[in-house]
DNA sequence: AATGAATGAGCCTTCATTCAT
DNA sequence: GATGAATGAAGGCTCATTCAT
């Protein structure tokens, strides 16, 4: 009848692992939503470990909100700067099948399991790197690595708060709300601290 | 025969669902750990949900390292700042009872529960409003309730992906390892850049 | 601090059992309702079955519906059979502590338990043989010994039923509402036929 | 391997839960009896609950003692009483697969469930509405609905006590034995007094 | 290739009972 | 004498997996 069901099942599969983690997923719940049924999965994928392991691939493979080449416009570093965090806030903040790996992430930093390595490789590496350059070019020459990567860091701790700080934010400030406006406007603040902060480093050297 | 059936039992338990998070830990493997049966939870605890939050409360409450009073020191606020930083930083990174609640906060943060209510109440907001004292001193006056919020998150955003974003970073650089004086650093860093940050804020207003 | 914890305990345990028979109420639920714990019943009675028997004999002995003596007055055996029905419809369609017994009887006949033997002989036999006279006393002489129990049983079958028939007769007839002006026709009408019935034998003979 | 698993649960799940009710019956007994595994049950059946109401139904359909309609035959209204004492008395009290939804029946009196409504739907007013129509044919015409209702009462409640009161009979009366010789006996003998009280009420009106 | 049926393991919970004080 | 603490047994249910078709 249905000629995709593995499809339907990873896309499922995105959705529930995303919600609700490794563990707390049922089978049942996926092929539930995928209209299938159980069996299905442990066909196609023998088993509910390596179903994760592929489901995980599939969503990095699909993962459109991959990040643009900053490099390749020829921007100044700082307007690259001011670009990456945009990105990188607004992909994780989009409810949507972007933020689904986010939230797997999320899954992962609180109970890792072997697919980390992967989504580390495949996804966020290569983010890493393109922050490095963008970094490196701004901080005085021959800085020290260690300095480098504070920096980076720097940045994206900074952004990420909002992404999996969000549950407390909420409810520290139950009257938070980011619309499209303050969203610019919080680009703007990490922007500028972050920049600060590496403009103090050529003060210091 | 054993006494502090219970005492035992929150300890184990504390140590358990900071591992594994609510749905993954099961009440065996923290009655084994604590040397006594299962049903001891349930005369004592009622059921798993309720055991969680006693749980949490206990963490709470046994927290050793509440934050000292920052601004009872008669310190500048830029040292405050820096206290701050040095005590919210090194209190995530130890490795002992005291991170326990911060793997805790991470399981709530991939699976919030009703429990993460109690958790802000009791040991966030208390922390984030010192901070929010803290760095209200070296804002500009009149300065936007926004703004200082933001200037908050930045702070505590810088030093909480450290705590949260061992698994990713331990993957990127394999070489990573923070030790005293690294750390030592690394607070100086969050420290300029925050306060390099906040200076800006001056120079634009 | 509470002197009769016995006597509550089996006031408790005579509504409890009742209400839920011997298998689903819980020890529990009883000693909830009687103010002490669990331990009491254990400690005054053994066991659940052992405390099962005491609160039956005590309910048999606290019976205050203990049957008048239908002979005693000098009636004659209509007028007797008419306050025979009458009493012993009123007893089991009273709500109070006075049906108690007549639920538990219910129970038993439903899952009997060794109890049921001393219920026969406590409270049912000495009630049978006053109607089993009071009958007697209505059919003609040399009447065999069998038609004498049916007549009985005539009598008995059709004023059970309001006691033990009403969950059915409820959903039958939604409508029904026994009020005291339809019990005492109702009582009449059992009555009317048990008496049709026993003239009916003399007029065969 | 074993095939109709689903059947072979019903047929057993009918046995004990007759036997024992609802509440006292395990899954534990039934799947034993059945030959097959606890989880079969929640497979086919979803919950225990669930299960018992399936279990009513199923035994409904297959409950062979349907009964005859008494008035295809072109008896006599006495005559069709007659066949109705008969069928409802020897359909309770033999002792097999048919009686099993008596035992239910008194299991659902002793301690509802809203499985009842069902029974009372699809097993109790169906042969209730005949013997209303049987006995509507004898009493005279116009008369009181309460009245028609006693009458059917009267009829039943004899029925009944032989059904549900067996334990108190032979109680009451060891050396009682209903043989069909005696059965034949009983049955003329609630058809006398059920008539004359019937007829009875000819005379008052 | 695909799936309904079946199952063993494990989890949370309840319960009656026992024990130590 | 009386009770809080503790426990073994059992119950219902869920889940991932396997099997036969």
């Amino acid at each position: 009848m249905a000629t995709d069901t593995p499809q339907r099942l990873l896309d499922a599969a995105l959705d529930v692992f995303a919600e609700q983690g490794y563990q707390a997923a049922t089978i049942q719940q996926i092929v539930k939503r995928a209209g299938t049924n159980i069996a299905a999965v442990n066909y196609h994928f023998r088993d509910k470990a390596n179903f994760y392991a592929e489901v995980i691939v599939y969503g990095c493979e699909k993962d459109s909100s991959a990040p643009p080449d900053f490099m390749q416009d020829n921007l100044q570093p700082e307007q690259q700067l001011l670009a990456f965090i945009q990105w990188f806030l607004q992909r994780g903040l989009k409810i949507g099948k972007e933020s689904l790996l986010d939230q797997i992430h999320m899954q992962e930093l609180a109970n890792p399991s072997p697919v980390l390595d992967k989504v580390v490789e495949k996804l966020i590496r290569p983010v890493h790197l393109q922050l490095r350059d963008i970094v490196a070019a701004l901080l005085p020459e021959n800085c020290a690595e260690e300095t480098l990567r504070f920096h980076c860091f720097s940045v994206i701790g900074q952004c990420n708060l909002y992404k999996i700080g969000k549950p407390i934010m909420t409810r520290l400030y139950p009257d938070i709300e980011l619309d499209e406006q303050a969203m610019q406007r919080l680009v703007q603040h990490i922007y500028s601290v972050s920049l600060a902060g590496i403009r103090a480093e050529h003060a210091q050297s």
